[in-house]
RNA sequence: UGGGCUGUAGCCAAGCGGUAAGGCACCAGACUUUGACUCUGGCAUGCGCUAGUUCGAAUCUAGCCAGCCCAG
């Protein structure tokens, strides 16, 4: 048997550990790569390419340069730009795995006769006697847990996608076990922020690609008071309150982005509780439970976020609308819900279009 | 012009004779494969100004300055 993988790597710990336990489990490896961005002065991106090709070199195993970066810049970049400008806060990350990573690369791999994809992620993909299907579920390390990321993969690639990591559940033993096989990246940090872009400066990146000009408005409290002066909704999201510049008895949050009026609505933290969202583009892993049934759940609505217990309508028109039994805390449109069950596997997930 | 009130960091605000609370904002760091949130730390040799009383004043006294309110 030989069980032929194509690895995503990024040249990061993670991917370059998962090289070395494919390995290990006796697959055949190739590294692969993906050049995503043009080169300015972050070098990232190349250094990536570069650290990914030590690692297979020192493995023995082959390495490749897929060029996505037309793709990365229709979908990705692209979508960044225009959430922003809908006054929504996008997530590049779940779009990136949607139409990259486990999009394009998840194509090469079938191309290049792969019956394997897998990447350095920290989830799990098994067989669920309970849903008689390959499920997705959260990583056993659930500080690490990367599932909130992965919602958009379908259901029928979970038998052709690996996560080596998965029984792993310190991140810590990632890292002893990078030293042990002497990988040069090693000692490499996470990485962390957007990768397109340099210094972590967004809002450097949207005034270099935005389409339309920038437009400064008015703070307002609830009640319609005015109270400051923003420069521009691209610069805030629901939830935030740094930078808003405001002294007040209490702190403020953005509540609210107004893009027909252009203004910034913030309140106290209480305001910012909702107990209802809807949300579409969805994708369900777990096959037949996208009925006109309501549906108990525990959701997430961002990253690092708790779930919470919550009930799940599904519309006609494919969208949802979701209510929690507790109110949660910055609803955000632009960024994704994902259903769990107890145990922890991925129902499906989508994004939010609006909180209430 | 007469009477009253107020003046503490960028904003709000405690203190009322014993050597400048707190909140907001801001800055730095931690956390973090999104943006946020959160956490930790920093942030007035000085309390409108000038004299004075006192061992000691932001706190008491006097004068001045500034702002607000009520009379006319």
């Amino acid at each position: 048997m030989n069980k032929k993988v194509l690895l995503g790597m990024s040249g990061g710990v993670d991917s370059s550990v998962s090289a070395v336990l494919l390995k290990q489990a006796g697959y055949q490896v190739i590294g692969c790569t993906m050049r995503l961005w043009e080169e300015k002065q972050e070098q990232t991106n190349d250094q990536s390419i570069l650290d990914a090709q030590k690692v297979c070199e020192k493995l023995g195993i082959k390495h490749m340069v897929v060029d996505f970066r037309h793709d990365f810049k229709c979908h990705v970049m692209q979508n960044f730009i225009e959430e922003y400008e809908s006054a929504n806060t996008p997530n590049p990350c779940v779009e990136c795995n949607r139409a990259l990573k486990f999009g394009r690369l998840y194509e090469k791999a079938r191309e290049l006769g792969c019956e394997y994809m897998a990447t350095g992620h920290y989830a799990r993909i098994s067989y669920s006697e309970k849903y008689k299907q390959m499920v997705l579920q959260k990583s056993s390390e659930e500080k690490k847990d990367q599932t909130y990321f992965l919602y958009t993969i379908k259901k029928d690639q979970l038998s052709h996608i690996v996560f080596p990591l998965q029984e792993y559940t310190e991140k810590e033993k990632i890292r002893s076990l990078a030293e042990e096989h002497n990988l040069p990246v090693a000692k490499k940090k996470d990485s962390q922020e957007i990768c397109f872009i340099p210094n972590n400066d967004y809002q450097k990146f949207l005034q270099d690609h935005r389409l339309k000009p920038e437009k400064k408005g008015d703070i307002i409290l609830a009640n319609g008071k005015k109270i400051g002066k923003h420069t521009g909704l691209t610069h805030y999201t629901i939830g935030q309150r740094k930078g808003l510049g405001i002294a007040y008895q209490e702190p403020l949050y953005v509540i609210y982005l107004d893009q027909e009026k252009n203004q910034v609505i913030v309140g106290t933290e209480q305001e910012l509780y909702q107990s209802k969202l809807m949300a579409d583009q969805i994708n369900w892993i777990i096959e037949n439970i996208a009925l006109q049934e309501p549906i108990s759940c525990l959701a997430k609505i961002r990253y690092r976020a708790k779930e919470a217990k919550a009930t799940i309508y599904p519309k006609e028109n494919g969208s949802i609308e979701l209510v929690f039994e507790e109110p949660q805390r910055a609803i955000t449109p632009g960024q994704s819900v994902v259903f769990y069950d107890e145990e922890g596997i991925v129902l499906g997930g989508g994004k939010i279009i609006r909180g209430k």
